[in-house]
DNA sequence: TATTATTCAGACAAACTTGTCCGTTTATAT
DNA sequence: ATATAAACGGACAAGTTTGTCTGAATAATA
């Protein structure tokens, strides 16, 4: 039963709107919503299916199922299988990885290696003016996304102290 | 003197890319840069022009347009006047604006309020799994780009100890 | 064996960002 | 006055991201 068009695009906006970006792309949000989820519900014997992923951090389906197949990619951070019973989980080494590593799946962690104005030569020697204070930040953004594994965010939505859908 | 296409696009990518994302948008890049150049070399009675800029920070030239027209918006942050000896410069007060001021009129101070899972009701009531955590490192960038003022990255600058180009 | 339910793979479409161009307006300089 | 040199404003083009759809492959079940 697949979802008919229920969500038409929005309307058109101004050219020159320069919309505010969020830290993350929507494809790698829905990706670590869907790794949480994956690892609160699922293990080797037990799989959960793209309708209920999708349903469960509600995020669209046919766009997250892009995103699964890029995450089972080298079968180190989800396993998938095919067929009739088929669906998706995690193993109990792979919900022990740092949310660093669905970053990283998604290419995303290069974001914490770039220059905060767009310079390709900012370094130590030729830094931007923000360079130095910057650098304080980003480690402690990659900290966080390197201590933080997924079990431990999947035991907290499983807690009920935190959440991972949209919905009310 | 018009640049004629020098800088041809690159190719086009598969589909499932997903390619890293910055901190910030191109436009707002440029946008910081562009204004730390004008803060270093205009003031009431000196401007600067479009092309001088655009060659300053190594931007492209008629997109940095679009980009100053935004900032000159409502005359709080750069000046322009037009004719011939027309330009843009910064009065000492604008120079002594913080850098988030350059990211509230380019739109991109939402980033700071925004789920960074991507939900619309993570609340401190209702948070995502990495909300309590990533609450701090924000507070951290809020805090370099409030501290920060424009005129304190000029002179860093002008006395040579980081730049505003990308080129060699 | 046929049906069913799943992921997989690719094409496509919509929206947004980035970048380009051109004609107009404005003010100075000749 | 006229030419010149600058910003302005709108249209357009290229590229990327997000989202949708359809058919094929796969595997279990009836």
């Amino acid at each position: 039963m697949k979802q008919k068009n229920l969500r038409p695009f929005g309307q058109q906006r101004e050219y020159t709107t320069f919309d505010t970006e969020p830290m993350f792309s929507k494809a790698t949000e829905y990706a670590i919503r869907a790794v949480i989820f994956i690892a609160q519900k699922s293990n080797s014997e037990t799989k959960v299916s793209l309708q209920e992923i999708a349903a469960a951090i509600d995020s669209p389906e046919f766009f997250t199922a892009k995103i699964l197949q890029k995450l089972s990619g080298k079968n180190v951070l989800i396993t998938s299988s095919r067929g009739r019973t088929g669906g998706f989980f995690m193993t109990d080494a792979a919900k022990k990885r740092p949310v660093m590593s669905v970053l990283e799946v998604m290419g995303e962690d290069e974001l914490f290696n770039k220059c905060v104005l767009g310079l390709d030569k900012c370094s130590e020697l030729k830094p931007c003016p923000m360079h130095h204070q910057y650098k304080t930040v980003k480690k402690n953004l990659i900290a966080l996304f390197e201590r933080k594994t997924i079990a431990q965010l999947a035991a907290e939505v499983n807690a009920g102290n935190s959440f991972i859908s949209s919905e009310s």
